[in-house]
DNA sequence: CTTGTGTCTGTGCCAACTACAGAGCGTAAC
DNA sequence: GTTACGCTCTGTAGTTGGCACAGACACAAG
């Protein structure tokens, strides 16, 4: 095999290994429409161009901010056309806020953690405070 | 002479109630083994003993405080028998070791979203910052 | 007796992949 | 030529932690 220039075809394999990617994430985003059939050999094998490689980074990129697949569509356009800057912006906000929320709630079960291990002694008795906390009848 | 105090057993809807839990929460519950099979009326209908009631809410608790279903069958000594303070201890630093992770990563996405969208207008145009800084030749 | 509500069981569905089985293809060595 | 190995193909099942639904049965009120 030729060394990678910037527009050969590339196999499926060589595709995840250049973004990063599972092998199997690759065929999961055709399967639900992410990414478009892409070319063939004759024997059936997936041909990846280089727009299929600036989409699919662009997908993983999306999702390595924490937006969904759902999300990634909208960015995509793929549900109503391509989308505006104020869409986008829209979209980018919202999931702001769920990423924020998400940050206070794991923050309030760090802090309840604490509060309960405090008294958590580390002996190697069955006697626990952490265990007695949770079965406490309140 | 009764030993244990003479509450009434309760049905499912009523245990969910009680511990605001959904109805289907219980006996998923039971299906994966974090709860006994409960005692059932001549018909089959389940009814929870106060032990069920106790058990269950310690289940809840652990959950709410983000422990996996595979921690709380340690917690309760599912898998080992009853957990030492020590061995719950680790438990519960490891837990929180992975919360602090998940906070620490939550955290990056937000401030890289924030670079990204600074220079997003919300205009109504299809040009946008985010769009194409995802779309970037890196 | 009928009506309405509750419970029973099994099954399917959700996100977002990941893994695997069994078949076929490609290529290098022998 | 063929044999071996590795890659790819397909479909399907598993993951986590439940929620929802269908169709059958139970039970209490009127």
């Amino acid at each position: 095999m030729a060394i990678t220039s910037p527009r050969a075809a590339l196999k499926r394999a060589e595709l995840a290994g250049r973004l990063g990617c599972n092998l199997e994430t690759i065929r999961y985003y055709e399967k639900i429409g992410l990414l478009p059939e892409p070319a063939r050999t004759a024997s059936g094998h997936r041909l990846y161009s280089n727009g299929d490689q600036v989409r699919l980074r662009f997908i993983l990129r999306a999702r390595s901010l924490g937006f969904s697949v759902e999300d990634v569509r909208s960015l995509l356009g793929i549900n109503d056309g391509r989308p505006s800057c104020a869409d986008v912006k829209a979209l980018a906000e919202a999931h702001r806020g769920d990423i924020r929320k998400r940050i206070a709630d794991l923050r309030q079960m760090d802090r309840r953690l604490g509060e309960i291990m405090a008294g958590c002694t580390g002996a190697e008795t069955p006697d626990c405070a952490l265990t007695d906390n949770l079965f406490e009848d309140r």
